[in-house]
DNA sequence: CGAATGATTGAAATTAGTCAAGCCTTGTGG
DNA sequence: CCACAAGGCTTGACTAATTTCAATCATTCG
């Protein structure tokens, strides 16, 4: 068994892509490494945040916990993203659960380099302010998505973004149907319903995990003013 | 009528605090003060975005639109306040409309000014993080609240949240019941029927825009595991 | 004053959630 | 290799929360 090279591995990370391998040296001595498995939890909601994590390979679900055991899935983020970062610069406790969906691999970084690095290293601070507002705009999507549109709109727009991003009329699902619900604010019972109910029209075809697109025009007109 | 030391006005701005007179003077070139009247438009939702604005006094609602005329106030910011950060990060357009609730005076901050302060003043920097991060667990907080909890908890909630940031039991919304219905993603029918059934269980006394707290524990108790 | 806006109220409709049962995989151990 | 347990998914019937529609009432402010 031979020691990884996370030194390597973090400068082919999107967040640290513009640093030196002598940087990431660097960098690496304010690392700690975390292979999770299936369910484990990387940290609860309420923890309070020295750093933040960069997901290499694997699903790592942020939730937020309400009593009862309900909880809601605020994001999966996948290889190459990141979390935590907020909660970080505010030195304030996660406002969520992080859990590994899948097994994973997530590096996580003392804010300490980060404070450091700002300081001396603009471009990166600018990264940082990057990353930041992304993730800001894409929580507004999902309120404008809770907000103003249905359960089978959400649904219909997951599909497309799906398949936009493999580009492929083909999407399967990386995630149980339970935990796709929660992040679209569905239950798993309506999310069912509705696949069927588009299924029925014409719209999709389902097969367990694999959706297919069968008529996109017809998709997009859901999204649209009436 | 004599001209406003808008570079004073900046001093005292929350986000400028760390700025010196001169500094001021000099972030000022850069500037561009609106005087906004009751319903005017800041900018619409898609607008491209090459500054970000602070809010000097008044109040500036952001809003979601849809189809059909229906939209969603994400956030309502007032003195001292900001907003459009992110899209001027990602130099991409705002995804809300901004509009004045009553007569406000915002200052249009350009982006190039930011950019280059960021790369001279990492101190900066770190402020600007600081206040994206903040925006960013804020909508947290909202996504929770939407997704775990009822119409009335969300009420409940806000009438509590109001109340502290006053310090006082005695609150005076300064929103028409409509837009706030709106920002607590309900309906204003919704909003006055929960805040009577509110007033019968004695928790509130409600006359028009003013809402008292009578029982504070019970109001508490509302938000509590089950 | 009177139009316009905002707020309230009631009744009906609708969406989505809850509860409960059953089904279908899948993986495991006998 | 089969049987069964477990989890995930589906389905149906019912319920509950909130929205919608419509009408009325109040307030404000030109």
């Amino acid at each position: 068994m031979r020691a990884i090279d996370y030194a390597g591995v973090l400068k082919h990370q999107p967040i640290f892509s513009q640093f030196t391998p002598a940087e990431c040296e660097e960098l690496l001595a304010y690392c700690t490494p975390h292979n999770l498995v299936k369910n484990e939890n990387l940290f609860q909601q309420g923890e309070t945040a020295t750093g933040f994590y960069v997901v290499v390979h694997g699903r790592i679900k942020l939730a937020l916990q309400a009593p009862r055991g309900a909880e809601k899935v605020v994001e999966i983020v996948t290889d190459g993203g990141s979390f935590g970062e907020a909660a970080m610069f505010l030195a304030k406790p996660y406002p969520v659960l992080a859990q590994a969906l899948c097994e994973s691999l997530v590096i996580f970084v003392r804010g300490e380099f980060i404070f450091a690095r700002i300081a001396s290293d603009p471009q990166f601070a600018r990264s940082m302010l990057c990353v930041l507002s992304h993730q800001l705009h894409a929580l507004i999507a999902d309120v404008e998505s809770y907000s103003l549109k249905s359960a089978t709109e959400r649904i219909a727009a997951f599909v497309l973004k799906e398949s936009a991003r493999r580009s492929s009329d083909q999407i399967t699902l990386a995630l149980s149907k339970y935990v796709l619900a929660s992040r679209l604010s569905i239950t798993p019972e309506t999310l069912s319903r509705a696949l069927h109910q588009m299924s029925n029209r014409g719209l999709v075809e389902v097969d367990g995990r694999k959706i297919r697109i069968l008529d996109r025009p017809q998709l997009h007109e859901m999204l649209q003013p009436a």
